[in-house]
DNA sequence: GTGAAAGCGCTAACAC
DNA sequence: GTGTTAGCGCTTTCAC
């Protein structure tokens, strides 16, 4: 049977099309009987709206684009933290009738101002939304709005202060968290820090000296590593710190795969986790209770984050009053196994 | 400035629209030098056609859809499965000019024929894509099968012999796995089944079943527990499998997910892997090297899979040949650091 | 409040 | 080989 379309509805409901049109779309301007009628007739016939045509008559393609780094390439597979990202973005789209489509990229490319506009241009993207590190890298940002395409971003560690940005507080759930390892006795903590394009977990390295200092112990750079965000960047980072023989009581990588990777070295070195080292990392992925022992970590609320944002930038496009400051959705401390009391030295 | 047309293009060019519309698709029946005048003429304007105006007047959206199970309600964290499968549907699309929208649903949920019906209709998909466990469910499958949208199906368990079907030998794959274990030295093997609605796994149950008879190992049901794919049912299964005194020397959990959870059991109960037990898993997804020790596993070509599955489908929507019998693809052993010489006993 | 007319930018069918 | 003519099914504009 083909499919009803707006001429249908109109003839058996004794209206003009522009009348059905409104009814469709939640126009004003339509009498209650009136839109009752309509409803009816689109019930009965079971029409939904050719969104082509749609599109075509009214310039918008009803779709919303998701960037995000495309790691698997590189076999930093934290495939957690995009899921959770698909997912808030997707749940916003449902509610509002916009399709998703997805779009990993790698930023490290250098023609990726020319993929994001042909992107844009090809999939008719009536907005797109940034994940970290994305949203922090101002050549990616800049070409996306070169093309006037609507653009909210998540998470990014700096340039915040714009409209359709969701961020949270990354710097003080840090210090929050030395402060729990300090309390459970810990002294010696070591730091290991993340990807430098990804300037969200410098403030975390930020957080981390906040929180050294607001206990009176100084920075000590020997129990600072740099990482790279993956896995076998955090195993590189833990043999350097579990080398020596006075090693750190506490490790806390600035986010799960690295400290996943410090679980592993500690089970190859034989060294107890928490007994006789307590590791702790962030974000709260899935994989931070897959690992022996769960780790304990700050759960950054990626999937409210994500959809919070696409609100905003659906918002954006239907015009609709937006909050003029960024929005701020809270991260907090999950305790699980990995961290215990620090052992006496 | 405003987005070329087709009238532009042709006028510069000096043709009709017709003759741009044909260059741009590459129809035949252009003379070769007019179509160097029109390629010219469309990269001068930087031209590329209004999709939605193209999707009205053919009839086409130039969209496929990717259907998979949402895990994510479930705390069934799989998300390397999924994003492997999104990465060779993607793969495929991109090859052919497709666009993906991805639909996570919940195959629990009574409605779920309704619900598909709408998304079809909705996002006026020309394709659609099945991953498992749903490329098994006939009532799913039916759904699909009665809009008269063409679909293609990943690693069904079942009802193969039909078109658009990618599989991999499962089976013969998990024989080799026992296979392997047997020349370690192993003779009690456990076996850990999945999730039932999940098809494909039932046939890794009766590949282990010809493993064992290969080697002339009588099967012990006492040595098989069923879990669900997930984690927590791996631990809940390993608890069971190691509780007694004369536990098996290997375990064989027919996904990675649940080789994970007898990994965490092992360590919470101080049974060294391999030296003591060895744990093998199946599916090789990224968590397989983010456990420690990292899981020896059977790599199932999955992105490889997704991505044939997605061509032969864009083959069937332009109508091109196509092969009649299903596509294998093989899955392969991965030794890595859980499994090893069996422990005299 | 409602409707008539005019496109949106393409492709399909057919003529030349 | 190439062009002409009609739409595809909506929204927009503006008249009533």
């Amino acid at each position: 049977m083909a499919r009803a379309t707006i001429d249908d509805v109109a003839r058996l409901a004794g209206v003009s099309i522009k009348t059905v049109s409104r009814v469709a779309n939640q126009e004003p301007n339509v009498r209650d009987s009136t839109r009752v009628k309509v409803a009816n007739a689109i019930a009965t016939l079971d029409y939904k709206p050719n969104q082509s045509a749609r599109s075509l008559a009214s310039r918008q393609s009803f779709l919303i684009g998701l960037l995000y780094d495309d790691q698997s390439k590189y076999e930093i597979p934290s495939a957690g933290y995009v899921i959770n990202i698909q997912s808030g973005v997707m749940s916003a789209c449902k509610a509002r009738n916009y399709d998703l489509l997805i779009h990993p990229c790698t930023y490290r490319n250098k023609d990726i101002s020319k993929e994001i506009d042909e992107l844009i241009r090809h999939s008719r993207l009536d907005g797109l939304v940034l994940a970290p590190p994305l949203s922090d890298m101002l050549p990616i940002i800049d070409a996306i709005e070169e093309t006037g395409v609507p653009l909210a971003r998540i998470a990014p560690g700096s340039n915040v202060n714009q409209q359709c940005v969701v961020t949270t507080n990354d710097r003080s759930a840090c210090a929050n968290m030395v402060n729990y390892l300090v309390s459970l006795g810990h002294k010696r903590i070591a730091f290991i820090t993340g990807h430098p394009d990804h300037k969200a977990v410098a403030n975390r390295y930020l957080g981390y000296q906040d929180g050294l200092q607001e206990n009176a112990i100084a920075l000590d750079t020997e129990l600072v590593q740099s990482g790279d965000n993956s896995i076998k960047s955090g195993e590189k980072c833990a043999e350097a710190l579990l080398a020596g023989k006075q090693h750190p009581t506490a490790i806390f990588a600035c986010n799960d795969d690295m400290a996943a990777g410090v679980i592993r070295v500690a089970h190859r070195r034989g060294i107890r986790v928490p007994e006789k080292l307590s590791v702790v990392g962030f974000d709260d992925i899935p994989l931070a209770q897959q690992v022996f022992p769960a780790l304990t970590t700050t759960r950054q609320p990626l999937k409210a984050m994500a959809k919070k944002a696409t609100e905003l930038l659906i918002r954006k496009l239907r015009a609709e009053p937006l909050e003029a400051a960024p929005t701020m959705v809270e991260s907090s401390l999950v305790v699980r196994e990995s961290s215990g009391k620090s052992p006496a030295i």
